[in-house]
RNA sequence: GGGGCCGUCGUUCAGCCUGGUUAGGACGCCAGAUUGUCAAUCUGGAAGUCGCGGGUUCAAAUCCCGUCGGCCCCGCCA
C-alpha cells in the first residue's frame, strides 16, 4: 500500500507519526518559506505543509504543483502552531511536514473548479462528469446511493427475500412506455427489448416457488426526460407468494423506514398515512399529493349552484365542478402579484381564475365581491379567515383539479411554505383498475394488466369494468410516487377476462403473454408486490433538485450522454451484420 | 410534437430593453514578491469567432428570422 492513511483520518492522536498519504492537490496557498497544500481524497482533506527551513528539497519540488495533481507524501504528523488550527476542518488541529514529495501525475487547469458550491452549468459537469465526481457533493450522493441499496439488501436478506438476477435481453411488450430495442444477430430480423422492468419475470418466479424474491433493478423505457425521469433508472423491485394487500404495505413500509433511517438517518412518522385514489384527486388535484403543506383544495359545489354568479352557476348546471384554495394570510397579497398568479392558472389549462380577498368582519374585496355572498362563502369554507384570499377555478372536474392541484404546488414553493427537513410519506389506495382512453377508443389499466381487481368487484368487470378498483398502491414521499405496486391475477381465467376488457385478442395475449398463460395453468400462487423508484428516493433522501444528481452517468433532457456522446451511429459493416438498413424519412 | 427560460474570456455573471468608445467584473490561469495560510495576500500580465447562419442598418453582443445546444413544463411515462 502506499498509503498509510486517508485524507480525513489524522487527529492529535497521531502527531509525530510519520505517515504516507495519497491525494489531489486542491489548492496551493505559497507563502514563500512555506507551502500549505490541501490534499483530498474521496474522505476529505488534510493539510500539508513544505517548509524550506525543514524539508529544501521537497520545499524546492513543491513549486510545481497544481490544482488536480495527483501526488505522495511521507511526513511527519504534527500539531498546527497555537492559533492557526482550523474548526471547519476534522483534520484541522494537525498537519504533515512533507518530508519527500512524489508527484504520480500532473492535470492540466480544470475547466471548472472542483468545490462544492462552484456555480458550474449542469452541461459542463456532465461532459467531464470525472471531474464533477471529486467534488464532495457528489462523494456524498454516491455514498447515501450506496447505503441506500446496502440497507435495501441487508432488510430483505434478512426477511428471507432472495436477490435473483432477471434478463436484460428480453421480449418487446406491446402496453405501456416504448421499448428500446436491440437487433439480434443470431436471429435475423428480429429483436430483443430492455426491460421497462421485471415484471412477469418476477411473477414467474413466484408461479417458480421462489416465494420472496427482490433485485435491485436497471428498467428501461423510451419515453422523454423530466428532473424525475432517466431512460435507464433503478428500481427496488420485489414480490411476494401468499400474501394481500396489507402484508405488502406492512413490509414495505418497515423496509422503507429501515433504510431511510440507516441510510440517511431520516426518521419518518410511521404509521404511513393512507389516502384513497378519489381523495387525493379531491383534495390535491392529484395522484401524488405532497403533504409537506395543507392548502388543500375546497369544493364549492353547494355554494355555487346556489350563486348569483353566473360562471359559478352555469358551471355547476353543466355538470362542472368550483373548487377553491384558501391561501393563509394570502390577503396582502399585492394586485400584480395575484394577476400574475392568474396567468400561471392559465398556463395550468384555467379559462380563468377569481379571486376574493377576506376583509375584516368578512367584508369581500374582489371585483365580483357583489355577486358573492359572503355569509354563504363563510359556511362553505369553515377554514377560512379574515386576512385569507380565496382562488377559484370553475370548470369540468378533471381541469379544476389539475390547475388547482399545479397552483397549489406553485404557491407552496412561490410563499415558502414548505417547512425543511419535513417528511410527508403516503400510501394511495383504491386506484381504478381502468380507464377509458379517448384516442385508441378502448380501456386501458391504470397500473398495468396484471393488477388484480378486488375481489368484490369481480362482478362488475363483466357489467361495469371503470368502476372496478384495482388492488394497486402507490407510495408517495414529499409529492413523488417513489414507489407502486399491486396484487396480481394469479389465476389464468381472470387474467384471460382482464386481456379481452383491454381490447388485447387471444391471439395476441398468446403472442405476447403466452409464457405467462401457460405458467398460471400451473399452480400459480396469490402473489403482489411493489416497486421503489431508488433514484427518486437517493434524490430525497439527499436534498438535492435532479435525479441526474443521484445517477453516476446520466443523460441529459435529449437522452444523450455528453460524455461518451452515446448514442452514436454506428459503422455501415455493423448494420450490414445485423441485416438492418437505415431509411431517411423526410 | 408543443410552450417557456437560457447561451458573452477557461469558469461564472454584467452589458442587450433604449444599436454607436478599446465588450466589463469576479474566480481561475501565467509571472514576480511573500515563513502560518486555509476563499491566503500584494504587484503585473495573458486570455473573448458575444453558440451558429441569415436579415435589417451607415453601424448589431444589442433589433428580426432561422438553427444548434442546456434546463423546466405539456403531451408521453402499462
Amino acid at each position: 500500500m502506499i498509503r498509510t492513511h486517508h485524507c480525513a483520518e489524522l487527529t492529535q492522536a497521531h502527531v509525530d507519526q510519520t505517515v504516507s498519504l495519497v491525494g489531489w492537490v486542491q489548492g496551493h496557498r505559497n507563502h514563500g518559506g512555506v507551502i500549505f497544500i490541501d490534499l483530498r481524497d474521496r474522505e476529505g482533506v488534510t493539510q500539508i505543509v513544505f517548509d524550506s527551513e525543514k524539508h529544501l528539497a521537497s520545499h524546492e519540488q513543491a513549486h510545481v504543483l497544481r490544482g488536480e495533481f495527483v501526488i505522495h507524501v511521507i511526513g511527519q504528523v504534527v500539531r498546527r502552531p497555537e492559533g492557526s488550527e482550523n474548526p471547519n476542518l476534522p483534520t484541522g488541529r494537525i498537519e504533515v511536514e512533507v518530508e519527500t514529495l512524489n508527484i504520480l501525475n500532473a492535470s492540466q487547469t480544470t475547466p471548472f473548479l472542483i468545490e462544492d458550491d462552484g456555480h458550474v452549468t449542469e452541461a459542463l459537469r456532465l461532459r467531464h462528469r470525472y471531474l464533477d465526481l471529486r467534488r464532495p457533493v457528489m462523494q456524498r450522493l454516491l455514498r447515501l446511493r450506496h447505503e441506500v441499496t446496502h440497507q435495501t439488501r441487508c432488510f430483505l436478506h434478512n426477511r428471507g427475500f432472495l436477490e435473483i438476477e432477471t434478463p436484460i435481453l428480453t421480449k418487446s411488450t406491446p402496453e405501456g412506455a416504448r421499448d428500446y430495442l436491440v437487433p439480434s444477430r443470431v436471429n435475423l430480423g428480429e429483436f430483443f427489448a430492455l426491460p421497462q422492468s421485471p415484471q412477469l419475470f418476477k411473477q414467474i418466479l413466484m408461479i417458480g416457488g421462489t416465494d420472496r424474491y427482490y433485485q435491485i433493478a436497471r428498467c428501461f423505457r423510451d419515453e422523454d426526460l423530466r428532473l424525475d425521469r432517466q431512460p435507464e433508472f433503478t428500481q427496488i423491485d420485489m414480490e411476494m407468494s401468499f400474501v394481500e394487500r396489507e402484508d405488502v404495505l406492512a413490509l414495505s413500509e418497515e423496509m422503507i423506514v429501515h433504510i431511510v433511517k440507516e441510510a440517511a438517518g431520516v426518521t419518518l412518522p410511521t404509521p404511513f398515512p393512507r389516502m384513497s385514489y378519489q381523495e387525493a384527486m379531491a383534495n390535491y388535484g392529484t395522484d401524488k399529493p405532497d403533504r409537506r403543506f395543507g392548502l388543500r383544495i375546497q369544493d364549492l359545489q353547494e355554494m355555487a349552484a346556489k350563486s348569483e354568479f353566473k360562471v359559478f352557476r352555469e358551471t355547476v348546471e353543466k355538470g362542472g365542478a368550483v373548487k377553491a384554495l384558501i391561501v393563509k394570510n394570502g390577503a396582502n397579497l399585492s394586485r400584480s402579484k395575484i394577476d400574475g398568479l392568474i396567468d400561471v392558472a392559465k398556463g395550468f389549462g384555467a379559462k380563468g381564475l377569481a379571486w376574493v380577498k377576506i376583509a375584516q368582519d368578512w367584508q369581500l374585496d374582489s371585483v365580483i365581491a357583489k355577486f358573492l355572498d359572503s355569509a354563504a362563502l363563510r359556511q362553505a369554507l369553515p377554514e377560512a379567515q379574515p386576512g385569507d384570499l380565496l382562488l377559484f377555478v370553475a370548470d369540468n372536474v378533471a381541469i379544476v383539479h389539475e390547475v388547482l392541484g399545479r397552483l397549489r404546488l406553485y404557491l407552496a414553493e412561490d410563499l415558502k411554505l414548505i417547512e425543511p427537513n419535513r417528511w410527508e410519506p403516503l400510501w394511495v389506495l383504491d386506484f381504478p383498475l381502468l380507464e377509458f382512453d379517448q384516442e385508441t377508443q378502448r380501456h386501458v389499466a391504470i397500473h398495468h394488466p396484471f393488477t388484480a381487481p378486488r375481489e368484490e368487484d369481480r362482478a362488475c368487470l363483466e357489467s361495469n369494468p371503470l368502476e372496478a378498483q384495482a388492488q394497486a398502491y402507490d407510495l408517495v414521499l414529499n409529492g413523488f410516487e417513489v414507489g407502486g405496486g399491486s396484487i396480481r391475477i394469479h389465476q389464468p381465467k381472470l387474467q384471460r377476462q382482464m386481456f379481452d376488457l383491454l381490447g388485447i385478442t387471444k391471439d395476441e395475449a398468446q403472442e405476447k403473454f403466452g409464457f405467462l398463460l401457460d405458467a398460471l395453468q400451473f399452480g400459480a400462487p396469490p402473489h403482489g408486490g411493489i416497486a421503489l423508484g431508488l433514484d427518486r428516493l437517493v434524490m430525497l433522501l439527499g436534498n438535492t433538485d435532479s435525479i441526474r444528481d443521484v445517477i453516476p452517468f446520466p443523460k441529459t433532457q435529449r437522452a444523450q450522454c455528453p460524455m461518451t456522446e452515446a448514442p452514436s451511429s454506428v459503422s455501415a459493416d455493423q448494420l450490414k451484420e445485423l441485416h438492418i438498413r437505415q431509411c431517411t424519412d423526410t
